[in-house]
DNA sequence: CATGAATGAGCATTCATTCAT
DNA sequence: CATGAATGAATGCTCATTCAT
């Protein structure tokens, strides 16, 4: 989690108190993902922290606030981490195309073994609070298919993916791999050959099947 | 739900007693569905059927012995809903592929129609009980994948799907596809038209992207 | 208090329920009336009667409502207490008006002995909790006086009271005088002898300030 | 209120300190009156006045403390309001007494209007406190029976109350009149003409109740 | 000396589970 | 065998008070 406070002409007191901040966030992250967000106790995050349970108030205004908090961070931390790779206008090839996806893959491989937590908490906890945060999954979803869509369509324009791609439904269905893979992830972490594998198949299965027929 | 008890020799007394239980596990369903797992009590399940709350006990250990109940229900029926069509062995082209493909999703989409409290279940609320259900989770998705990989393993040897397939990695892309779909049902029940388009764009990136190389 | 349960055509189960609810009532009233209710505890109340305190949310939504019943019941029982003498017909001249006075001041000092939790409840104890309850007392007051008023009414249209008198506001002022005394009964439970100057007291004050003049 | 430190030979910072003293003062007795002591935080009186809350505790002990502050210091302000006119010994005669018990009247009425907090802390909130502060307010309306016995006193020394006068019973019965005029206050403040009429029907009561028989 | 961050005792409330009827 | 009354562990949250800065 990128959550450091960025020290800013601040105050020592500012910068401990963003700091602390911080921290709650992270002992927070670990516990939902640990135990589960219903199974943590606030005394849990605030033991963790060595610190009164009391001073959790002081920062957040309760269990569901600070849920809120630690799932900005995570997806945060996801956008940031594949942020750099979001530029469909730089495709122009179906070659290319096969790197970027590799690019993306990669990072989000990266993310994953960094942020194993993270992972777990949007795809298998998140879903489970309550309506809203519910919603915020599936904007979340929503985001992933947005992007994903803005490179068939781009490719689609440029020619090198069918030209009768439906651009949003297939979205949905890659974002779908992704979650399938991650959730492998979550499930067999040890797997390092699936993973491996897992990449190939996902790259194999939409050069082929997003590609525009040769010219045969 | 298939929760009804099959009458077979008993007496009446057994019958009643199988029909009860029955009917708890569908009202638990309902409860767990609507409300979610944390948040339905015993009683509320008592309630929906009008049963006092210490009944429930003579049929079910606790709790999560329920959720147990209520989630191989659930997973019953979309077995039920999907088997007739597990036949991988007799698909002997792309074509029928393709056709199998479109009945598969077919059935899916009907089951989702008619049940989308399961699937509710499946995908967003049993994935943050605990280590257990989670486990059954991943089993779900393995035995998912195991199905999509015979389809693949056996129209690879067929020749009729490329011979680089990983039929194991892909398969696992392709549940994630189902899931996305079945998702994205839960978030947007309305939008048939999107339903539609998915099942159409799941097929297209299969058919293309699985497909044996055209001899050229 | 009056809370013990009338039984009456009431499985035996149903009677319990309802004496164990009077019981809840009569130790909350203690409790209240001892600690004051913001010094006492749910706890507090359950631990009197040796039940666990979830038992207590079996009988009453929460604490609040239960100050409301246990006001509820002490307003009861002053009203029986008081009730036989509300007769302000009968009396038909100034002599008739003091015996009754005497009446009601005797019912009220056999209120105040056998009941003074009641009393400090009601004049000390209700006016603090919130606006709400404030309204409550502010209406048993207004009841009080509508009685008082009554009498005041009843004597002038009979011509033993002064022609000028002022029912409403001197009704208030009746009131304000037996809400006195009972505070100083409070205040001194064992002065008996003020206690009994105080009836006098009254009761010479209002036959000579009533009183139509003389003929003279 | 009148808790303006009187600066007097005190250097600034002595003064200042008194002027914050008793802007807490007022600050915590308006918070006292409007929410009740049992809903004011320290934290609302603080914020009350702009200063940190932690700065409360250089100038009170507690938050009981400071209620007994408050509480001293609204009656204070109701002596002041009164004080004036607490002369018994210049009382002649009857109708001297009626003037003068109108100007208390209008007085106390006086101070209603513009300190109907004070009241409000007086009659209804400090009475649920604890013992001590019971205590408090039973020594408050003492007082008030002790100055109206001295009237009554000396009312019957002249010759112009009753000889059979209790005049320590009948003082109890009139500062309860009083009493019941400022709750009714209160509690109906926009009633002007109620609270004309009670001061009429007080003023008429006490005139005819205490009068010595006509020479009759 | 003012501040406000930290603390933890304290309390209301919920609910799974037990068991006497 | 069904019932629902009783239970108390568990937990979220508040706020008076302390004390380092």
């Amino acid at each position: 989690m990128t959550t450091t406070a960025q020290a800013e002409g601040l105050t020592r007191a500012q910068r401990q108190k963003l700091q602390l901040r911080a921290d709650i966030i992270d002992a927070a992250f670990e516990e939902f993902a640990e135990r589960g967000y219903h199974q943590t106790a606030i005394a849990d995050i605030a033991q963790r922290l060595g610190i009164g349970h009391g001073t959790f108030y002081r920062h957040f205004e309760n269990k569901r606030d600070i849920l809120e908090h630690v799932l900005d961070a995570a997806i945060e931390d996801l956008t940031n981490a594949l942020r750099d790779d979001f530029s469909p206008e730089k495709v122009n090839s179906l070659a290319e195309y096969k790197t970027q996806l590799a690019s993306i893959l990669k990072k989000l491989y990266a993310f994953a073994q960094s942020n194993p937590r993270a992972l777990r908490l949007m795809l298998l906890e998140a879903t489970s609070i309550d309506g809203e945060m519910t919603k915020r999954i599936a904007a979340m979803h929503a985001e992933g298919q947005r992007v994903a869509s803005e490179y068939l369509q781009h490719g689609k324009r440029k020619g090198f993916f069918r030209s009768n791609l439906d651009t949003k439904a297939t979205a949905t269905a890659v974002v779908g791999m992704l979650m399938a893979g991650s959730m492998q992830y979550l499930f067999q972490p040890e797997d390092k050959s699936f993973q491996k594998a897992f990449g190939k198949a996902v790259i194999d299965l939409l050069t082929a099947g997003l590609a525009a027929q040769p010219a045969a």
